[in-house]
RNA sequence: GGCGAGUUACCCAAGCGGCCAAAGGGAUCUGACUGUAAAUCAGACUGCUCAGCAUUCGGGGGUUCGAAUCCCUCACUCGCCA
């Protein structure tokens, strides 16, 4: 299992060093008094994730990845899944959300807790433990919320944090529902407070007012100081966003992102940005990043960084077996030889790892590039096609109106490419 | 409750009766260059039965030969006053 091979780099005096060299504390509360607590006893902390798809995606894997340095380190992690807090909608600083129903977000909780479990070890004395906040929120009527919960809140704090503010400055404004989500995530963090003795929660930096809502919480209602670390935005050196595949964000979920595109996704990261994202994404040790470091430096050319990269996380999400796979075929497909003259069987089993499409000779490729959804529509195939864009079996398409005929020789096999880098499967038959 | 401002394509944002499928910027895509990079340059970016046609400018209705542009109405948002 892949858990059991993955260990904290010892060279580190303890895990908050180690956090703060990969970069994944951006803001937190006392310093001193965290690097103190985490080099003690072992704490329970948590951190919470809401079902707003049906699956985690790769900005929830950086939370997932610090709850499992921080688990072996000895702490004891609490996995939230948010079942009510999905119910009302974080504020995103653009725009309101819409709200899904009740039975859409409790599907989606089983679907997040079966990922959430796969990346915590669940054996040991630290075994991660499951927690849903509608568990102690369904039974609160709205009359005893606001008495006990509510009072605590000063409407002038609530309005100052960032999510909020942006939303008041924005021209789409906030409803009462995303407002009171701040008061809903200091509620969890009391709650396991009192619970489980939790006293650190984590989240990115933009949940900071969320975290900060929890830890004066418990403060105020305790006496107690609990703690939070905010991890980084993770962003591209180009200032794109980063975990974003074709326009889709990257799931976890292999029925919503393949591992294919999954691991063509960490192939292609920036020279610029691959150390940080080894340091974040993986569990290589310190010095096995500086040799990589130096590689990017010294041959960029080769991309060792970047294959490290995505082989690595790609194993860690899909397993070994699937990456052997996506490595065996990104290796067919982008090989230096004659795609025509791959073995057959190496050929068919690497366009079973693209999109792929079972179709007839006389097919018009523009309309196979919309069938395997390499373009959204027959205007963008007849486009692509245009502008030299396509090719089958690395032969350019030149005629708008071409089908199959003439391209697909041996086998009823080939590669519909789009761009450089961007394939799909088709099957002749 | 009163008054004012606003709602344009993925995002920001021009347009204020015909020359508007709609300026500009960003994002995105393609080509060249390369390392399946970055940067740069060029092109594309509503759909289709694609040198043409159809449908878009918050929803609905109207004026007009003709509307994103004028009028009515509904919805939503923001601000000020109560």
């Amino acid at each position: 299992m892949i858990l059991s091979t993955q260990q904290n780099d010892a060279s580190f005096d303890d895990v908050w060093e180690e956090l703060v060299w990969r970069g994944l504390v951006h803001v937190s509360t006392d310093q001193a008094a965290l690097k103190e607590l985490l080099a003690g006893e072992p704490i329970t902390y948590y951190c919470g994730f809401d079902p707003t798809a049906p699956s985690l995606h790769l900005g929830n894997l950086v939370q997932l990845l610090t709850m499992r340095r921080l688990q072996l380190a000895g702490h004891k992690p609490l996995g939230l899944v948010g079942g009510s807090t999905g119910l009302i909608g974080d504020p995103r600083p653009t725009a309101e959300r819409t709200l899904n129903t009740k039975e859409t977000v409790s599907e989606w909780v089983g679907y997040l807790q079966g990922q959430v479990t796969r990346f915590l070890s669940q054996e040991g004395d630290n075994a991660v433990r499951l927690v849903n906040n509608l568990d102690w929120t369904a039974g609160l009527s709205a009359i005893d919320f606001l008495r006990e919960i509510g009072k605590h809140y000063r409407v002038g704090t609530m309005l100052k944090k960032d999510a909020v503010a942006s939303r008041l400055n924005s021209d789409s404004g906030i409803s009462y529902t995303e407002f009171s989500y701040q008061i809903l995530q200091g509620f969890d963090y009391l709650e396991l407070f009192r619970q489980y003795g939790c006293v650190l929660q984590t989240g990115g930096s933009d949940q900071w007012g969320n975290l900060t809502s929890g830890t004066d919480l418990i403060h105020r209602v305790e006496g107690a100081s609990v703690h939070a670390i905010g991890t980084p935005l993770i962003t591209n050196s180009d200032g794109t966003k980063f975990g974003k595949s074709e326009g889709n964000a990257v799931w976890l979920d292999a029925a919503m992102c393949s591992p294919y595109r999954f691991y063509q996704f960490w192939l292609n990261t920036d020279d610029a940005d691959v150390v940080t994202r080894l340091k974040v994404f993986t569990f290589l040790g310190r010095e096995r990043i500086e040799q990589l470091e130096a590689l990017v430096a010294s041959e960029p050319f080769r991309r060792e960084a970047q294959r490290v990269l995505a082989t690595e996380v790609t194993t860690m999400v899909h397993g070994a077996d699937a990456t052997a796979a996506v490595i065996a075929a990104s290796q067919a497909l982008f090989g230096q030889g004659e795609i025509t003259e791959l073995d057959a069987e190496v050929f068919e089993s690497a366009l079973r790892e693209l999109p792929n499409t079972t179709t007839q000779p006389d097919a018009q490729i523009a309309q196979l590039l919309a069938d395997t959804k390499l373009v959204s529509s027959l205007s963008e195939g007849r486009r692509a096609i245009t502008q030299g864009g396509v090719s089958v079996n690395n032969r350019k398409v030149e005629d708008v109106a071409a089908t199959l005929d003439g391209f697909v020789e041996r086998g009823g096999m080939a590669v519909l490419r789009r761009g450089k880098k961007t394939l799909a499967g088709i099957f002749v038959e």
